[in-house]
DNA sequence: GGTAATTTGTTCGTATGTATC
DNA sequence: TGATACATACGAACAAATTAC
């Protein structure tokens, strides 16, 4: 069933917008989905007998919603929808995604030792200057890179940890291997920030966008902080959601 | 005690970087209290014997940093750090401000009428079209607005919902009116976006900086959805917190 | 209410140290 | 070793914003 839509002309709505409530609908039936392609602006204003311009302005206002996204010389698609990041007490990225039906991958970007600064030797429980291990990681879903997170251990106290996360990829893992077999993450904060270069250049985003910060504490199962990490999420990708 | 420091050239580390550290030690060590001025550039400058440009390098950093803001004519300040906004079940702006003795406030700002759309039908459990009732809502801190919400109420179940808020302002009081004792969070989304026209200037915000986009349901006691709300928050002044 | 002093912001130029090929 | 690029540091002058008198 396909809704019959006719364009209303002098109905105090102007006819761009009744073209772009018409495509938002279509989209939200399921009519073309994520990442499909939507008819060309030609074929939309033949349909209605507009004018092409009057397409343009309506996929301009879906492209400013964030609905639509244009590529010049390609078409005009669906965007993407920003995959949920649910937080809780335990929280596991490749979990997370798997249970979304997509693929999570990740690898070491970079290591480091550094002195704990204040924040952080509140964070961990350790003297300020106390040395840390530093960890940069990449986390990607389905080929694209949506995540980069710092994260910093207390170095005496996990003497194999770089070795074994370097070699799996998981802090789950790496963790087991020094003998933390469950950690859980105790608080969150979340914030917004304009992403530096570096990030980027990794997360492949243009300068100016908006990133979500989270920075997380997560303790083993006695309470004691293990990991601090603050993760830099590329907004359009991943919304954080709390489910109380 | 004031540490006694001296700028050691020739070791391997920058003469702005060092002088960057101190200023952040001082601060931690608490002789510049949030919101306190710093020395001058050239006050700083002639301490250390160094050019005013390198301590305007390390000033730069600790700005970029977030620790530090600079007002020109002004001076050079602490930065005020960002509110803790903790999501929970409960979640009331007012107790939660109070409770970080700070003086909440806050104001309507517009109203009107709307049908519902896909997202709002589906979050609301409403058909498309139903009238919804929408609340603008700005929300202070100490004088300093933080954050533009907009809920979504059905019009039809909620009669004298727009005036008691209005007098209130509100919303526990003015759904205790309409009959709803109690309400809860159920779900909360956190994304990030860069701030549009309308709430840069509700908020005091250049255009360009990021938002905390929160999109949240509120439920009754039977669980059945009352309120959706999107609240956009100026991401230097609160931070979400996630308690697990 | 006008003016001077104070303080940060900007733009030149110059010199030196450091890393890389 | 040389050539090159880049970051660091200093100096002088002026612009712009704010505050104090």
């Amino acid at each position: 069933m396909t809704t019959q839509v006719k364009i209303d002309r002098g109905a105090g709505i102007a006819v761009w917008r009744q073209i772009a409530e018409w495509l938002k609908a279509e989209i939200a039936a399921g009519t073309y989905a994520e990442g499909a392609r939507v008819p060309t602006e030609a074929d939309i204003a033949g349909r209605f007998d507009v004018n092409r311009h009057t397409v343009r302005r309506a996929i301009a206002a879906l492209t400013a919603e964030g609905i639509l996204r244009a590529d010049q010389g390609r078409g005009t698609f669906v965007a993407a929808t920003a995959i949920d990041y649910p937080i809780r007490s335990r929280t596991r990225f490749s979990e997370i995604i798997s249970g979304q039906d997509r693929t999570p991958s990740g690898r070491m970007i970079g290591s480091g030792t550094e002195p704990a600064d204040a924040l952080l030797s509140e964070a961990l429980s350790v003297p300020l200057g106390t040395p840390l291990l530093r960890i940069e990681t990449l986390r990607v879903v389905d080929g694209i890179p949506v995540l980069v997170g710092t994260s910093w251990f207390e170095q005496a106290r996990f003497p194999g940890l770089l070795a074994a996360y370097a070699e799996t990829g998981s802090f789950t893992k790496a963790l087991s291997v020094c003998g933390i077999d469950d950690y859980t993450r105790k608080q969150s904060k979340v914030t917004a920030e304009l992403v530096d270069q570096e990030d980027a250049a990794v997360l492949g985003l243009v300068s100016g966008q908006p990133v979500l910060v989270v920075e997380s504490l997560n303790v083993d199962p006695q309470g004691t902080a293990t990991q601090y990490t603050r993760t830099r999420m590329a907004a359009d990708r991943l919304q954080v959601v709390i489910e109380n």
